[in-house]
DNA sequence: ATTAGCACTATCAGCTGATGAGTGCTAATA
DNA sequence: TATTAGCACTCATCAGCTGATAGTGCTAAT
C-alpha cells in the first residue's frame, strides 16, 4: 500500500468576502444536514448581500472547486476541498466546556479500571457516545513494550502459564505446552533469572537478544540457562494480534448524520479486518497533535465519504497507539477536533499515572 | 421479571392433509422469504389439489390461528403458533453433511487457542458466519467454576497481580493495591496456602469460606494465615461481570432475511445491555438439549419477532454456559436445529479435553 | 458592482387508473 | 359429500401526471 497521503493542496487565495460566504455554506450544511441555497444563506449570513449576489459568488466557488450541486436546482454543499480548507485555515477550534471535560476525566478514571485494556475500551466507548460516530482505538504494541515482570506458573505437568506484565499495566496470558515436567521451584528460579537480565527492555529487545543467545556458542551455558532461555523464547513468541476496540458502529446505522453515507456495509465490512484498520489508525505521518483525514484523502475506498479525526496516545516516553473517530464529513469539526484531542491527552494521562507507580 | 415462560399450546389434532398444506406454507414461506397464496402453493405441493380447496384447507388454518395474512390479496403467512408446531410435531433435524461438521471441528480446534476466552469468540463467530444471524454465547459464570490455581504477582510496593486459573481454562487478573508492602517470598507462602486449601472447589464456595474464616475467632490465627485470608478475600472480590460475546450484529441490518425485523434498533440497543443478554441466554428451563423460542415466546420484547435457538455446552460435570443464536421467525430450522446443536457439542468437547489435561 | 426579474429545472407529495395476486363465495360437478 | 371452476371483490403496488416549492443562471436595470 502506497504510504504517500494525498492531501488537498489549499493554497489558493480567497478573498474575505469569498471566504465568508464560503464559510456560511460549510457551517450550514454542517447544522442542517441540507444542501444550502442562496436565499436562505443571504439571510443567515447577515452581510447585506441579496441571494443574487450571494449566486454569483457561490458560482464562482464551485468553480474553484470548493462547491458542489447534488442536482441543479438545489442548493450546493461543500466538497472535500472546501472542508479541508475551513480546517486549515477558517475554522478555531472551540474551547471545551468544563462540564464536558469534567466527563471525560471521570470516565476514564472510573474505578476498577487496574487494566489498560479495560481503559481503553471505555474511552473507546466514551468518544464513540460524545461524538455519536464509530470510534476506533489501536491498544499499544505489545511489541514495544517494556517488561515490567515475567512469571512462569506450573498448571500441570504439560502445561506452563506465562504472565507478562507490561510497564503501562497490560498483562498479557499464555499457556504453553512442555514436554519436561518442569517443578514450580525451577520455573521461579527461570523467571527471576529472565526479570533481571531483561528488566526494562522492550519485548522487540528481549526477543531479539534471546534469539542471539541461542546461536551463541551453547556450551557456555549450563542446564539452567539453557533452559531459561528456551522458555524465555516460548513466552515472548506473543502473537502480537493487533488489538483495536471499535465502539459506536451502530452509529453509522442508525445516526440520521451519517445518512448520506454510501457505503455502511462497505464500512461494517472493513472494520472486520482489524488488522486493516489497526494499519489505518497506525500510519500516521505527523509526529503528534490531531490528525484528519477528509473524503478522498483516506485511502480506504469505504471510507472516502467519511472524516477520520484521530490523535495518538502516550505514555512519558513512547507513542502507544491511537485514538479516532470516523463520521461524516460534514461533522462539526470545531467540537469533534478539540474532544478527540482531549480524550487522547487523558488517556495518556492516565496511562502515565499508571505506568509510573512501578517501583 | 416472570420465570414463567409462555409456551404455545399444540396439542391441536389437524389431519394429515391438512397438515401437509400446512408444511407447505410454512416451508414455502421459509425458502422464498413471501407470503405464499394458493396458486402457487397447490403447484409445488404436488398433491394434485386446486388452488381452490388449498384456499378452503387454508382458511381453517387460519380460523386455528396457524396462519395470517399481512393484507387482504396477499398470500397467507404461518403464525408463531404453526412454528411451534411445525419445530415440535413436523421437522425432522436434518443430518449436518460431513462437509459442515469438519468446518465446525477444524474451527473449534484451531491452533493458539488456549484460553477459553479465545475459543468462545471464534466459536461464536463460526455460528454466526454459518448462518448468517447473530450469534450469542455466554462465558463460564467464574463464580461456579473450580479453582486450579491462583498466584500473587509483587508488581510494586502497593500492587499484587492476582493470577487465577480455573478448571476450565479460564485465567483472570486483576492487579489489587497494598498498604503493607509484602514481599514476593512471603505471597508466594500465601498463593501455596491458598492453593492447598481451596483446590478444587467452586470460587464460590472459597469466597464463602473465606468470610466464614474470617469471623471465626481470630486469635486462632498467627499472621501468616491471617495476611492470607485477608489477601485471598481481595483476590476472589471478581466482579462477576457477566461476560457475553455476541457476533454477527451486522446481519440484522445487512441480510435479506432480517427484512421484516420491527425493531433492529432496538434489538441492538439491547445487546448493549450485557447483564439482560446474560439472562436471557441462561435463564433455562430445560436441562440440557436444544431450546428454541419462536416470537412471542421471547419475554424480550424487541425479540417478539425473531426466533431464537439456543444450547447448553459444559464440561464433564457441569454446565457451563449457553451458546445460541437469534434469526428471524422463519428461518431454516430443518438446518439451524442442528447447526446449532451440533456446534455446542463440539465446543463441550473440546472444553472438556482442556480442562482434563490438569494433572 | 450589485440587484431585480424571469425563465428554467429538479424534487417531492399527492392523486389517478391500470395491473395483478390473492381471497371468499356460490353453484356445478364427480 | 368433497372438490372444483367461475366470478366478483379487495388491496398493494406501480407508472404517470399534477402543482407546489426551492433552487439556479442569465440578462437588463440600477
Amino acid at each position: 500500500m502506497s504510504k504517500t497521503v494525498q492531501r488537498l493542496e489549499t493554497k489558493e487565495s480567497i478573498d474575505e468576502r469569498t471566504q465568508r460566504v464560503l464559510r456560511g455554506i460549510i457551517e450550514g450544511y454542517i447544522t442542517s444536514n441540507e444542501p444550502v441555497g442562496s436565499r436562505s444563506l443571504s439571510k443567515t449570513l447577515e452581510m447585506g448581500l441579496s441571494p443574487a449576489t450571494i449566486r454569483n459568488i457561490m458560482s464562482d466557488l464551485s468553480d474553484m472547486g470548493f462547491l458542489m450541486q447534488l442536482h441543479t436546482s438545489a442548493g450546493r454543499i461543500p466538497t472535500d476541498k472546501a472542508y479541508r480548507f475551513y480546517v486549515d485555515q477558517i475554522v478555531v477550534a472551540n474551547q471545551l466546556t468544563r462540564k464536558l471535560q469534567k466527563r471525560i476525566q471521570e470516565a476514564t478514571q472510573e474505578g476498577g479500571m487496574n487494566q489498560v485494556e479495560d481503559l481503553l475500551i471505555s474511552t473507546t466507548r466514551l468518544l464513540a457516545g460524545l461524538t455519536q460516530f464509530v470510534c476506533l482505538t489501536s491498544s499499544p504494541r505489545v511489541e514495544t513494550s517494556i517488561l515490567r515482570r515475567i512469571e512462569f506458573i506450573r498448571l500441570s505437568s504439560q502445561q506452563i502459564l506465562v504472565v507478562l506484565v507490561t510497564r503501562n499495566g497490560q498483562v498479557r496470558n499464555k499457556i504453553i505446552a512442555t514436554t519436561e515436567d518442569l517443578s514450580q521451584d525451577f520455573l521461579n528460579t527461570v523467571s527471576s533469572f529472565l526479570n533481571e537480565q531483561f528488566h526494562n527492555r522492550s519485548l522487540h529487545e528481549i526477543r531479539q537478544q534471546i534469539l542471539e543467545s541461542m546461536v551463541e556458542d551453547k556450551e557456555r551455558y549450563d542446564r539452567l540457562l539453557a533452559q531459561a532461555v528456551r522458555l524465555g523464547k516460548k513466552a515472548f513468541e506473543l502473537e502480537d494480534a493487533p488489538e483495536v476496540y471499535i465502539e459506536g458502529q451502530h452509529n453509522l446505522i442508525f445516526s440520521e448524520r451519517f445518512r448520506n453515507l454510501n457505503s455502511a456495509r462497505g464500512l461494517m465490512d472493513a472494520f472486520e479486518h482489524k488488522s486493516m484498520i489497526m494499519n489505518l489508525l497506525d500510519s500516521t505521518v505527523e509526529a503528534d497533535g490531531i490528525q484528519i483525514y477528509i473524503g478522498i484523502e483516506n485511502e480506504l475506498e469505504s471510507l472516502q465519504d467519511c472524516t477520520m479525526v484521530k490523535a495518538q496516545y502516550s505514555d512519558q516516553n513512547n507513542v502507544l497507539g491511537t485514538i479516532g473517530v470516523i463520521g461524516p464529513t460534514n461533522m462539526d469539526y470545531q467540537t469533534v477536533i478539540p474532544v478527540v484531542d482531549f480524550t487522547a491527552r487523558i488517556l495518556s494521562q492516565t496511562i502515565t499515572q499508571q505506568s509510573s507507580s512501578c517501583d
